[in-house]
DNA sequence: TGTACATCAGTGAACGCGCGTTCACTGATGTAC
DNA sequence: TGTACATCAGTGAACGCGCGTTCACTGATGTAC
């Protein structure tokens, strides 16, 4: 049947958000249409009316997942107090154990390398976090201040893929403690 | 037919290299059994003589790229020089442009935390690998050369991680110098 | 304002394909005598 | 040493299931008059 214009553009959000938070928790071939859709409390029939593929549907759903997570970067002020508070919330068990609500470049990151269609929004996406940290970051000093956001970014992208992939919780925090105390 | 019994042995070794390589290449998902069985020169019937099932052999196949990469880190000498020329190319851009014969944390690591077969390989992999840069690596004082470590192989994957995300190759290639920088 | 009709997001069955897995069969190797 | 037979890694067709995608149909909404 036919429904409000309004709710449209709703529901396309709505699948977004929820396709995009499957994807980080099991990857592009862990989640199906059916499973996205039916968690928005559809059938996966009307799927196609909202995106071409399940192809356009991840990459569309990264863009929307790094928009969202910029905006959260962007909404930190830039005393080095609420920087610190954001790379410590990063490097958290908390974002460890819930990869659907996290960053995407730990748990998606390796699969965007080899999809080709997800590939540009990514790369802006690690450029603009690239940008954020040489800005706001409490550098020592003003030179490297690029090289050094860089480096940080890389060691917290890593060390939540290693706390992941580590069946061992000790070695696990250890991983993230070591880096948390790169900026302590 | 019956072969000879020599041969298996090797054949399940040729199985496990080029399975490990086409994993790493494309993930877990995107290789077939047939395939792999096909790139040995066999049809994927004899598969089940060799593997339980596929999840077994993405397990094993693991293992077995850990175990080979712990021993090209063994026979790097402990001479400060070779150290620092193991982790140049591990940064490499020709390590990120043949992710089939590189490490597998970089491309494989976020799915090994949802693969639960694979992750007490994979962990005693990532302790070995600490282990050895906390022992050999020449880190300027004796504190904190464990945490460096750490901070140090996050950092390195992470880096893998995003240069190969990256769709443009000039910050592809500043994000790998960033952290090979962080060594010379 | 009320009525007839066109619209189109939804339903849910069906399709086709690919992949993991199975299995009846083959035939050179290794063994028993 | 030669011969008959059991073994078992291989072949390749087939199975079954799940998933992406399609489609005939539904019926409340929005529109024309």
């Amino acid at each position: 049947m036919r429904y409000p214009a309004s709710e449209t553009a709703e529901k396309h959000t709505r699948i977004l958000a929820h396709a995009s938070r499957l994807f980080r928790e099991r990857g592009f071939d862990g989640v199906t249409v059916a499973e996205i859709m039916n968690g928005t409390g559809l059938t996966h029939g009307p799927f196609y009316n909202h995106f071409a593929s399940k192809d356009a549907l991840i990459a569309e759903s990264l863009s929307y997942a790094c928009a969202e997570a910029m905006g959260d970067l962007s909404a930190v002020q830039q005393s080095p107090e609420d920087v610190r508070a954001y790379v410590a919330g990063y490097l958290s068990t908390r974002h460890r154990d819930t990869p659907g609500e996290g960053c995407v470049l730990p748990s998606l990151g390796a699969e965007v390398g080899r999809a080709p269609l997800t590939r540009p929004g990514v790369t802006s996406h690690v450029r603009g976090m690239v940008d954020k940290f040489t800005e706001y970051f409490p550098w020592p000093g003003k030179r490297n201040r690029r090289r050094n956001s860089i480096r940080l970014l890389s060691a917290m992208v890593g060390a939540q893929l290693l706390a992941r992939a580590v069946d061992d919780p000790v070695l696990s925090e250890e991983i993230l403690a070591a880096v948390r105390s790169e900026i302590a």
